[in-house]
DNA sequence: ATCGAATGTTTACAACTGTAAACACATGGG
DNA sequence: CCCATGTGTTTACAGTTGTAAACATTCGAT
């Protein structure tokens, strides 16, 4: 089995995000972005590269002498894996505050509040089902 | 300005989990708590306590010779921070799927579905209202 | 008054993180 | 053909985290 997700640091997360914008890129780039982003010196960005290689978060492929990276897989997949731990934080009865948090801050286009809202729908007959 | 929100580790989130279920409480609660959900040593769960006091993300007060812990905050406002975290690590577009896949994995209750239903409704009329 | 149990405090120690300099190697421009 | 520059590799080093033993202190039972 291949799935294991190792998890991220912070600064591991901010080069990763640049990654998947990018993607694939160089070294260079990613080194580019994260200066301006994040003011990091390039040291700072080779060493998160390679340390996210070696998670097997990255995949480097060789080029000449040097790498093309991108992500190991996408990035809803590593998304999903941070809100199963979000939500193993969360206790009885927070989850529905939680996610209006989120919807709030979310800034969603129309397209996704109606994917959302049939959702919602769907799951309250689901519900009703089960309750009646 | 009191509300500096220092970030905890998986550890200690375990940790607050159960302070919050059965705040106020003694030591003696959390560690047995632990011992059971993580398998811990009590030692362990002391040093992890003692750490989260120093966070001042739990507060400690003295009663005889030892301490009643308490959250320094309610739950939501942590969680709340912590979805910020995620939120921070979204990238355009994909913060509808993510919150569809939240809402699923959610077990929401009837009631937090309407709740949720109907701010949906709400956004999406904003956000007709902007388009327009 | 005394001792064992409970509670907190100190110490431990390896792995992971944040942050980066130093070094080695290749390669393209002159 | 040689060197500046761009890449990757090695080394650094303090702070945080996971995990816990050892030690000190105190309170309740005898």
């Amino acid at each position: 089995m291949a799935g294991e997700q190792e998890p991220m640091s912070a600064a591991e997360w901010k080069v990763m995000r640049i990654v998947w914008e990018l993607q694939p890129c160089a070294a260079r780039d990613v080194i580019a972005a994260a200066e301006s982003q994040q003011g990091w010196a390039p040291s700072t960005v080779k060493t998160l590269l390679r340390r996210l290689v070696d998670k097997r978060q990255l995949k480097a492929t060789r080029v000449g002498n040097s790498f093309l990276y991108r992500p190991a897989r996408p990035v809803l997949k590593t998304l999903f894996r941070a809100a199963d731990t979000l939500l193993d934080h969360t206790v009885e009865g927070t989850v529905g505050p939680l996610l209006m948090y989120m919807a709030q801050r979310g800034r969603l286009s129309t397209d996704e509040l109606a994917d959302l809202r049939a959702m919602f729908d769907e799951l309250a007959r689901q519900n009703e089902e089960q309750d009646s």
